[in-house]
DNA sequence: TTACTAAAAGACAAAAAGGTCTTTTAGTAA
DNA sequence: TTACTAAAAGACCTTTTTGTCTTTTAGTAA
């Protein structure tokens, strides 16, 4: 579904956001080894995210990452956005240049109500909503993590 | 939404059974330039299509690709599978090894309906489908594509 | 201010995807 | 059977993605 990048972004940044709730800020070994991703290219997606502007981090001793809770949420869209740009759900599977109902191709209209139920589902969705739900619902994504 | 590979198999596959249906057989070139894609890439992807059994090809004059009308439509299932593997719809968007009711990604829920729409939209259409499609209400395809 | 800790930066490398080109093989038509 | 045509095969290359590692910078705590 999401290429890797945005997986291990996905999955540390929920990660973050479960530690901050509990209190806690972690660093990028920690997060690499519990979202189960490489180590040095985990660090290296988190500093990106960090240059964004996603997410906030704090060097030296105590340091680590986390969110800061001014900003509002992060939806979906703007994470897969960032890291794999705008092609992934956006464009016309057939590989039209203008596909829509003008000029459409031939899965145009079966496709459509698909990519926007794909839409709705990651404009709706947060970091902080998917963090929320595996606190509250105690998912063990440790556990069940490749 | 697919990788380049089955952008160009699905168009090449829905442009040769177009011309078939119109009594002809197209080569690489002709496809290849049909569907604005690289012909040498074209040809070594029209190639594996053959040697999968998708699709049939005639050497020498006169010859050129076209589909054996005995077999049965190929859905894009089948195509997409056989080109990128079970991996782009089937899999959980989070990572997760095991993701499912017992064991869900904090995404689960809400993705597998989606899932389930894509799956029901290329277990439903066929190459031939698609080539009807164009066909019946002859939607202009080299026009508007790439 | 010293020692330690942790992120930032960026060079480097392996693997996969995407793409090009030449040579070979198999066929058709005259 | 010769000339031509078109696919088959496979070597090779480029770009992107994924991943590794070292060095530097910035902070904390005592």
């Amino acid at each position: 579904m999401f290429n890797k990048e945005t997986e291990y972004a996905l999955r540390g940044l929920v990660y973050i956001k479960l530690q901050n709730m509990r209190g806690r800020r972690p660093g990028t070994s920690e997060v690499a080894k519990e979202i189960k991703a490489p180590p040095f290219y985990t660090a290296k997606i988190l500093q990106r995210l960090v240059r964004i502007g996603f997410l906030n981090s704090l060097k030296g001793k105590g340091g680590g990452f986390f969110f800061d809770p001014a900003k509002p949420d992060l939806p979906l869209i703007k994470l897969i956005t960032a890291t794999e740009g705008d092609r992934s759900f956006s464009g016309c599977g057939f590989g039209l240049k203008h596909c829509d109902s003008e000029n459409p191709c031939p899965l145009h209209k079966k496709y459509s109500a698909v990519r926007q139920s794909i839409n709705k589902l990651i404009s709706e969705e947060t970091v902080q909503s998917l963090a929320k739900k595996v606190y509250k619902n105690e998912l063990s994504l440790s556990e069940s993590m490749k």
